[in-house]
DNA sequence: TGAACATATGAATAATTGTTCATATGTTCA
DNA sequence: TGAACATATGAACAATTATTCATATGTTCA
């Protein structure tokens, strides 16, 4: 069993996999880089939302950000996330 | 994009790995099938503790058990739970 | 039968969290 | 400069949740 502290960062990094809002969030970023008014317009919820939860992806790694004049462009930041997200979609479709 | 049902499935199912408890005790099952009160007692935590979280992962099909007697053992009713933890902590050691 | 044990469960509590609302920051352009 | 726009952020609120405590259920065995 590996350390305390590893099982920690393991469920908090689970934690950030665990709500539906953030999960489309990192769907849509697997598929195109996009700006928070975009994404905010594609899961219709409000700007305020979404940034909230980019915030919450980026502290955790999974996404990364560029500034373009007024506009903040967001992408993956791993690779990982849909290999994860496939093995999750494994266990559901049984 | 997947529909919105599987998105919301999915991160169910990361919610239920969203927890430290949760993670050391799949982890403990994953190398030996384990009763209550052995769990309780390799964690330090309450036989109630592990008890409610047992339950959380038996509705998400990730534990499974048999009875014993008075003994109930709990064992992994999942192959992928491995595989999902190690790209996860690949994730984390970056 | 009754004591001892293993487990399950419901209520209560404290802590965490997702969204909203209001507003601040920063950029473009007329 | 000032209006319009994109984004970030802090406070507040409602909802969810992990643990504890008390207790119920069910089993073994003397």
């Amino acid at each position: 069993m590996p350390k305390e502290e590893t099982l920690y960062d393991l469920a908090e990094l689970f934690k950030v996999f665990g709500d539906s809002t953030r999960i489309k969030i990192l769907w849509a970023l697997d598929e195109a880089e996009m700006c928070v008014c975009d994404i905010a317009a594609l899961l219709n919820m409000t700007q305020s939302a979404i940034s909230h939860q980019l915030r919450v992806l980026k502290q955790a790694k999974l996404v990364k950000n560029r500034k373009e004049g007024k506009v903040v462009y967001y992408s993956l930041d791993d690779e990982h996330v849909k290999e994860i997200f496939k093995q999750g979609l494994i266990h559901i479709n049984e």
